[in-house]
DNA sequence: TCACATATATAGCGATCACTACATAAATGC
DNA sequence: GCATTTATGTAGTGATCGCTATATATGTGA
């Protein structure tokens, strides 16, 4: 049984492409939020209709998942860019919170954390249980990459963090500017520090 | 034209209560967000039928703007109950942050603000013109109370703050417990001071 | 008593929601 | 050629959205 698994293409080719459809599943969802994006926009911006809509994703919730796991698998996650530079705990989270201070400001009209922000008030119990799933895996990476050098105080730093990044996002989509999100993280940093090394 | 103006009481008298309408209005608002409550819903829970709803409130939006509104003049006001027991401005600021971790918290299905969080992600014109107008308010008084302070940090100290109620608004929506908020408000606070009195 | 003013209940408006039934088009394997 | 497989376009599903037209009920002032 070690037959090659020919994937055969039988069967109409698909008449867009699936990762330009999802990229652009993720500006929609970012900019405004799960609910208030609906299948029709989604159908014409995508340039897909209804039945290849399903037929692609099964559902508007299933595109989302796809968008939502595109997103955070991106430079979109400023955790992963942080740790990528290497460093000490507090040296990456500092960073993170400077790369979030860049990244989340408002860019082409898409402005905080798809993650954070992006089923915020939803309706559908689908969307909140993906977000809710994305959220629960980065804190926890988070909490175990501080406990790796603050092993007592994990889970409060923790907390510092994820709630600092939580404010720092739904400002954004507020209208927050790059500079009032660059002296916020700074000043978190500096918090971090001190919350980490003293008490 | 002294004419005493009789407020005259004629007409079919209504049939509920102005003020519970609007309290009940404020908790599904808080719960959900404003796109996820439905006028039908609103007019089961409330007990009024469509055309006695319109006829007191003229849409949606505006029983909206009355909740945000009442709420906003109650307790769920931190920076009202906070100032209301006098104190330097780092002591009053340290204490709303330790009155919104315990506001914040969910309560009877209820968590975080509704003017932070009511409207995100809404569909709705009116509905965000609405919260971005108490927001900016808020934030315009924040900014002024710490600048009889310190005059030359306002804006840093006033993003400071408004960012991290952001946070704590948005995660204990998350359900982000009252003891992770007391830390991060307790940090926050540390933080205020820090910021104010050095560089 | 009766006009007037206001609120009510019944019923339903057009628009949009996520989603699908059905027939057809376009590729492959034999 | 021809069956098989997959994707497509046309058209429309029932449900819900915020809101309203119309008639009736219930109060006041004269």
């Amino acid at each position: 049984m070690v037959a090659t698994k020919k994937l055969d293409q039988r069967g109409r080719p698909r008449s867009f492409d699936m990762e330009e459809a999802v990229h652009k599943a993720v500006r929609l969802f970012h900019r405004r939020g799960y609910d208030a994006v609906g299948v029709a926009e989604l159908g014409t911006e995508l340039g897909i209709k209804p039945p290849s809509f399903y037929a692609a994703f099964g559902s508007k919730a299933g595109l989302f998942e796809r968008a939502v796991e595109h997103y955070s698998t991106s430079d979109a996650n400023v955790f992963g860019r942080a740790q990528a530079s290497g460093g000490t705990v507090s040296e990456v989270i500092e960073r993170m919170l400077l790369v979030a201070a860049e990244v989340y400001p408002e860019h082409d009209g898409v402005a905080g954390c798809l993650v954070l922000d992006g089923a915020r008030n939803s309706a559908d119990p689908e969307a909140k249980a993906i977000i809710a799933s994305y959220k629960k895996a980065s804190r926890t990476a988070l909490r175990d990459f501080i406990a790796s050098r603050y092993p007592t105080k994990a889970e409060t730093l923790a907390d510092l963090v994820v709630i600092a990044l939580e404010g720092m996002s739904g400002s954004a989509r507020d209208g927050a500017s790059a500079a009032a999100l660059k002296s916020f993280a700074e000043a978190i940093g500096r918090a971090f520090l001190r919350e980490a090394k003293q008490g």
